[in-house]
DNA sequence: CGCCCTATTGAGGGCCCTCAAAGCTAGTGG
DNA sequence: CCACTAGCTTTGAGGGCCCTCAATAGGGCG
């Protein structure tokens, strides 16, 4: 009997909507099956038909494709509660692929169990969808801060955004230090810049009193001031509160 | 009395997924009003609440935000039969604004009537589900495009993407012309780079034998060319055929 | 005909890249 | 206990892709 594996889910879902509870039994009745997976590991690659989706449970998973030149683009980073493969129950063939970043714990839940919580409740319906919707909207700020930001605004912006996300589902207290398993190849390949001007930009933020920059820990110093750095508006984030 | 409003919706639609008669019907019951749009024109706009969402009926719209330093950032292009702010259903405040390239027209849909035809059918909401889906996989590669490749390798494949579009949709015939009311511009914005870079990439393509790009429309010469050029693999796409 | 928008081309500069090397930390095994 | 290794971080130097500024040409429209 699994416990709580649903928490996650929930918690998440309650930082961007209304879940009614017959809504939250629904998600309690889903059958889901942990795995664990290491640093690197690959839940789904490109071209694969899976017949699951992954929850976040504990870590962190990247969702990246490999383009002709051999780079690696990281196109979202996945937290607790998400569900980086949602899309697989309506689009059968993957398009990239979905990694974990450091050790992770996901919640494999079958297709059918969701097609089935979909056709039992619109509602429950529309608030994942809505949180399909916030991920494009992700998308879309992703691809300004890459298109139409020099390197330290981006950076800013992806840092408040991770900040951001990581808040919203109290994984964040108010000494503002976030663990996280990033490494600095992980915020080139999310950018597209190279690894050492990553390194350049990180000092840069981390000279202007903004951050403290460690191997598995950000620590936000001034968050007022890395939102003006990184031109950040949390409202495409679509949270309930805040 | 509409006569066939929703028949660009449907011919999307039919290009990504089956539409059973039911639906069908659905569908030709959705109240559309018409709008015109004139070049440059905003349907909606970044902190609006629509109460509508809009059905590309002819001519072509973008999705854009304006990021700090002035750069206006076009995050997705739309042909007939897309519901660029279908998201508004669900996200009520607009996280980026909509506008016309070139005049166009547009079906308004009330939310209302949207919600009550999910609500009736849940093959046609994994239908659109599906639609918004396939934007976010749209987005996912431009992000790709726009950090990992280089500018004639990007453009090579935005013109691809438009081109496969164009063609699921009979917009394109075997000519493999497509009249595309962009300017040099729209691409610039569209792909992060300056006009005169753009200008300078589109004459390597058209140098290379593989495009003629007038003011007006596309031309290609060597849809195999431009493909490997653009490092582009249409699978992303889902459509049902080709 | 003149105006505005768009396209095109030149020249110089800056942001970011690649190549290269050294320091740091943690884990491993002798 | 400490050399050793592997992965990550940090810093330097030079080069290239793309940017900005600037100017000319072309085309549609009142």
């Amino acid at each position: 009997m699994a416990p709580d594996l649903s928490a996650p889910l929930l918690r998440k879902l309650e930082s961007i909507a209304v879940v009614p509870d017959a809504d939250k039994a629904l998600l309690r009745g889903l059958r889901i099956t942990t795995r664990q997976l290491a640093h690197g590991d690959n839940l789904v690659s490109v071209g694969d038909t899976p017949h699951f989706s992954a929850l976040v449970i504990t870590g962190m998973l990247c969702r990246y494709d490999v383009v002709e030149s051999g780079t690696r683009q990281i196109m979202s980073f996945h937290l607790p509660g998400d569900i980086p493969d949602l899309q697989s129950v309506f689009l059968s063939t993957m398009d990239h692929s979905v990694a974990s970043i450091g050790p992770s714990t996901v919640g494999l839940i079958p297709h059918e169990d969701l097609q089935r919580a979909f056709e039992r409740s619109f509602h429950l319906t529309s608030v994942m969808w809505r949180e399909t919707l916030i991920d494009s909207a992700i998308f879309r700020q992703w691809i300004g801060n890459i298109g139409g930001r020099t390197a330290i605004v981006a950076m800013a912006h992806l840092l408040c955004e991770l900040v951001a996300r990581g808040r919203a589902i109290g994984l964040i207290k108010d000494d503002m230090r976030f663990r996280l398993p990033l490494i600095q190849q992980d915020l080139a390949d999310a950018l597209g810049l190279s690894l050492v001007h990553i390194n350049r930009t990180l000092r840069q933020l981390r000279r202007a009193g903004l951050i403290v920059w460690e191997p598995g820990s950000l620590t936000v110093l001034d968050w007022e001031g890395l939102q003006k750095a990184g031109d950040f508006d949390p409202s495409y984030l679509h949270l309930v509160r805040d």
